[in-house]
DNA sequence: ATCTAATTGTGAATATTTGTAACCCAGCAA
DNA sequence: TTGCTGGGTTACAAATATTCACAATTAGAT
């Protein structure tokens, strides 16, 4: 069940919010000020943080800068200041997203839900999804193609079918077994080496290198493992 | 340069917001309308898409369910209508933001941002932390990358995770028992040293001397203990 | 059916990663 | 000090991955 942490001084707010997110299958979790909030972090982070702006003590965007460090999932803040400065600032400083009072709970239930939909599942909606964006590659199973840096990648149909698997669980090792019974179509023997050649293939089509692969790593032993975005320095 | 795409009706706002983004430093282009709105997604796919949701013709909502099988990046309707109901109906559909006019330009240019660094950075799965930095060296889990002085360093995957076990709990003893079960996946005999070798290497592509271990020291007897934060000499 | 081109698999050469065993040295206790 | 246990390193062996040339297969065209 998902956590929330809520940060709320003013207390009959706190209990409402708390009382509608319960209802709706969260674990809510409340504080009346920031005290104790690194702590509380620390020891039990929650899925998604949501912060009141005025609380006695530390405002919530000190709060928010002491502990970004420390937790890197979604906040939310909360604020009866309707002032476009504070909300860009609240937004600049690192919060995902910024609600005005009074805060109606089916609203907030709903931003919450798009903030962990998107935060858990960075690929949208399970089944039906045909396409795969990853910074400049773009996989489309509608068509079966690919483009990296705006151009056409020919890719055979054993080379897409492979690139598929990988690219729709990112950072996920996916082992040789499942990439044989599951693409190929046989299972493995520890001797076949088509896997191989096929990914050999692959991260020549993708400008990727092998001695030191971005986009494809090698689990070695294992498997492979789809790198999704690059890191920004 | 971020692409945005933004598909509104209204000629005037349409330019202000498309004038605004331009100036800090996006490509926009625009829609009026929906009807090619498909096609433009599948033939240069933006990085964001802003849709008002009271168009001619097909409305945004009917828009959203229909492109996002094919497009999985950050969305954010637009409207005029104040209307709770329509607010949370957006977000159910997959929507991640919904504003209503009139925009303010610096909040929806803050609110972009948001979306878009939530986008690119690691992607934080349950409570479990993608990304570690100390100091000058980063290492990340979902591109199994590790950066040391705004240099790659090249790990193999044993190497890897191990960095990591030992890394995701500094200042902590990490006994062999452990690593061994946990990381290298077999018991501890006593006599087995695959893993002393394991740390001898990973301290030498870490620039770490054994003698003056900074980051891995040796606890006698024991295990191995990651060490966070520089006392600079 | 036959030819042709493209795709995929095979086996071997080559490279890389990891484990093993040996050697030497560091820490610790008497 | 001595002697013992455990850690650091190295050279080499074993395991695994990558790539290549070419063989086999498939699909498309004639």
């Amino acid at each position: 069940m998902r956590q929330v942490l809520l940060v709320e001084d003013d207390e009959r707010l706190s209990r409402l919010i708390s009382q509608y997110l319960t209802e709706h299958d969260f674990i809510v979790h409340r504080l009346a000020s920031g005290k104790k909030l690194l702590q509380h972090i620390q020891n039990s982070p929650p899925d998604i943080l949501l912060l009141d702006v005025m609380l006695p003590g530390e405002n919530g965007f000190t709060l928010c800068n002491k502990i970004r460090p420390y937790y890197p999932g979604p906040l939310l803040f909360m604020t009866a200041k309707n002032d476009d400065f504070d909300q860009v600032f609240g937004l600049e400083i690192g919060a995902d997203d910024y609600i005005i009072k009074p805060v109606e709970p089916r609203v907030l239930l709903a931003r919450v839900n798009a903030l962990l939909r998107r935060n858990r599942d960075p690929v949208v909606s399970g089944n039906s999804l045909q396409k795969l964006q990853y910074g400049q590659l773009t996989i489309d199973r509608s068509t079966r193609s690919v483009k990296l840096k705006g151009e056409d990648i020919q890719l055979t149909s054993h080379e897409f079918d492979m690139l598929w698997k990988l690219a729709e669980s990112p950072s996920t090792l996916v082992d040789r077994e499942t990439l044989y019974t599951e693409v190929i179509g046989r299972e493995y023997d520890g001797l076949d080496r088509s896997a191989d050649v096929r990914i050999s293939r692959l991260r020549k089509k993708l400008q990727d290198n092998s001695q030191h692969p971005y986009r494809i790593k090698t689990i070695w032993g294992k498997g492979f493992f789809f790198v999704a975005d690059a890191w920004d320095d």
